[in-house]
DNA sequence: ACGATGATGAAC
DNA sequence: TTCATCATCGTA
């Protein structure tokens, strides 16, 4: 079984997206090769009321891929040197998306965009097999018991209420090499 | 514990 | 136009 998700997939409530997400493949495109990474930790970013969201202080250049059509990409630049991968969930006009942190062998948001070469060029363009980048289900069945779920990364300047969301998802098992 | 490194957005 | 901040990481 291999299925590439479609915008049906994203399209639903973020947190659910976000869990179904683990146990999917990232798939990356380069030239005439193209690499399969399963999907082993990521965060939500549900909504303008969430305060760790790009999207609490309302639409910027920036986040307003975020407002806009689900199973779309959107990477942003932080700290001068990462591009951030995150996919785009929700009914459009709804703000919401999933950061990727983590994939098989690859522990890290920012070593993943590195090691994978996706870069802001990306960034609006659909998850799609034609953008190069996209992900696909495989068949993998994953079990509530196999997920753990803790506080996002990064976020403690929110403020503890929103900083303490159990919005990351993550395999307890170890999959880094 | 801290510096690298530059886009972002809010304030002035 | 300035300037603090930042969904990180490598080195120490």
């Amino acid at each position: 079984m291999r299925k590439i998700l479609t915008k049906k997939f994203f399209e639903r409530a973020t947190l659910v997206v976000a869990y179904d997400l683990l146990g999917k493949f990232l798939v990356r495109k380069k030239g005439r090769k193209e690499i399969a990474y399963m999907v082993t930790e990521v965060e939500a970013y549900d909504g303008h009321k969430d305060k760790a969201s790009h999207a609490h202080r309302g639409e910027t250049p920036r986040n307003k891929v975020m407002f806009g059509e689900a199973g779309v990409w959107y990477i942003y630049f932080v700290y001068g040197m990462y591009d951030m991968l995150n996919v785009v969930t929700g009914p459009r006009g709804y703000p919401a998306a999933i950061l990727i942190r983590g994939v098989e062998g690859i522990r890290g948001p920012g070593r993943l965009t590195k090691k994978l070469g996706i870069t802001r060029r990306l960034n609006s363009k659909n998850a799609v097999r034609v953008s190069g980048l996209w992900i696909e289900d495989r068949g993998i069945k994953v079990r509530p018991k196999e997920i753990k779920k803790t506080s996002r990364v990064g976020v403690n300047y929110v403020g503890s209420v929103w900083s303490k969301k159990p919005y990351r998802f993550i395999f307890k098992k170890d999959y880094d090499h």
